[in-house]
DNA sequence: ATATTATATGAGCATATGTTCATATATATA
DNA sequence: TATATATATGAACATATGCTCATATAATAT
């Protein structure tokens, strides 16, 4: 009877209480698609590996910027490069939290 | 076959290209997803409608912080209320963005 | 070695954000 | 009307954020 008591106060708990590791993770998990440059990175990302320099021309942005964005990102494990000479593609490496991105930008598109 | 050619172009627009519009409400929905206490109050909220000193207290938060922030969560009516004499009864009002947070919550939760 | 190209990095700055504190508003009750 | 309770609000403050500018690093080419 008190196991079971304890095994139902444990369920709740883990639905509803956040640890801080967990509410950590998710904030930052949003913090990222949070801010617009880092959106169209990554939604760029989604048709492809780019190069940095690809990324700032296309979306006219600053190399610096770009640059930033993508440490950011790469700290996040949201993104991941590959050298080739001097130059770095970047893709995509959470294929997770890209499918949060698209289904918020599907359901921002129909309104 | 200039019309083909210009519907492939508004197409691929469509699907790659993120108008200033849609980049705002992305970006605004998971500003909001990105603070814990928003996060908190949300998670918290998922369980039912509950009033701002309730809520304060279940979290360990100031009535004027837990105040500020369902203003805010209003704004983007990701919340709604009811009023009942003195008291108002905050609850969920964006299924879509609830969706959002309970798939990060589930993906943190599973490391 | 020197120059060139691609990217990273740190400092500085302006703006955004979240909290607290004090107070205002609104409803209910005596 | 006066008081108590529930919530909202604005100012002030500290911290976070994102950008630019200048410069550093790394790889390649001459």
């Amino acid at each position: 009877m008190v196991e079971e008591k304890q095994q139902e106060e444990e369920l709740s708990d883990e639905r509803q209480h956040l640890d801080d590791e967990t509410l950590f993770i998710v904030s930052q998990t949003f913090k990222a698609l949070s801010d617009p440059t880092r959106i169209r990175i990554l939604n760029l990302l989604c048709t492809g590996e780019h190069s940095v320099t690809d990324i700032a021309e296309t979306l006219n942005l600053s190399q610096s910027s770009v640059s930033h964005q993508l440490r950011f990102l790469k700290n996040l494990r949201l993104v991941k490069y590959r050298r080739e000479g001097r130059t770095l593609y970047y893709s995509e490496d959470d294929e997770h939290v890209m499918n949060l991105l698209k289904q918020a930008i599907e359901h921002a598109l129909h309104h």
